[in-house]
DNA sequence: GTCTATACCGAGATAGAC
DNA sequence: GTCTATCTCGGTATAGAC
């Protein structure tokens, strides 16, 4: 429960601290103070590092997408398209239980902050649109220029599905059953 | 903008409200005020009806269940548990432009009283599992006993990735895509 | 049953000492 | 750069007149 990593920086303790809270209670559930709390730094300090908490919510889904891309990264070491994907679908499966517990990091945050309007809404649209786009261009690369789209689509909208649901019902065999048939289908492509 | 239908009782006009503003801009962004004025209610007498705002959100989620039960009625006079799903999946393609807008009235309220905890938490759980026992009994009825469990949760997870997908990237197109795909899906079973 | 006034609390944010 | 004390506002909830 939140040691807060104390040999990081302040300002990346806030945001580590800031996503994990945001990620297990929502990002407007939870106070700057509990941030501040579980990450050892005194509340007036905050305001030092971000002028707002929308701006501490910025640097949250900033950290969120640098997650993201450093996944995605060594993912792209793989050699064929196919065998990305595949490793992307294999990783939901790993996460299971997490996607079970508290859903999907990115979704959940997507979400939220969609309804939440201003800056933050228009930032965290990344979450979403980035991991397709990466999609795309696998399903792209392994030669479905046509539709490249409608696939990507597909893959993030069952992904996105199925971490919902299995966190509703609180359900990691439901990941499983839905990543069977996503390999199925990555397969028969 | 919520004038409420003055022709129906207080307590009603405050459910109806609070429903439409909790999926406009979420339950715990929304404040009894906001949902007292928008009903034409004044602010302290929410309390006659309502004891707490936890207990507005319970009749505000049984209230979603019951829209649910009068949809699944209506269609539960078809003949053939395959026209059924086809007709509920038409009824998807055919609320593309909301759940573009503003996602899932299901999901959307769900996913965010899970995390909120308590009695809502445990009560918002059956805006998904309702609906998945009547895929599944579908599905049992259309012969499919052994597998009437993972078809029912394929279904409702694309659904609900559908539509938060589509709501985030605001396209109803991506609804359409998605349920072209169910069709043919539910058309080879 | 209905409505007004208000208590109360927790949140975000600021001032200013060190 | 760091931290304490404090301000302000908006929210839920209550008291009590009518």
């Amino acid at each position: 429960m939140g040691i807060g990593k104390p040999h990081l920086g302040k300002r990346t303790r806030l945001i580590e601290t800031g996503m994990m809270l945001a990620y297990r209670n929502g990002f407007r559930e939870t106070s700057l103070a509990d941030i501040a709390q579980a990450a050892h730094v005194p509340v007036g300090n905050v305001y030092y590092y971000f002028k707002t908490k929308e701006e501490l919510g910025e640097a949250v889904v900033e950290r969120r997408l640098a997650q993201f891309r450093e996944f995605r990264e060594e993912i792209d070491r793989l050699s064929s398209p196919k065998e990305r994907l595949f490793a992307f679908v294999e990783s939901i499966q790993g996460k299971r239980e997490q996607l079970a517990r508290g859903g999907c990091p990115l979704g959940g945050l997507c979400s939220e902050l969609q309804k939440e309007g201003g800056a933050l809404a228009k930032k965290s649209a990344a979450l979403f649109t980035e991991p397709m786009g990466w999609f795309e261009e696998q399903f792209r690369a392994a030669g479905h220029e046509e539709d490249a789209r409608e696939l990507s689509a597909h893959l993030f909208c069952a992904y996105q599905g199925m971490a919902a649901v299995a966190h509703a019902a609180n359900d990691p065999d439901l990941v499983v059953m839905e990543v069977k048939r996503l390999k199925d289908w990555i397969g028969t492509l």
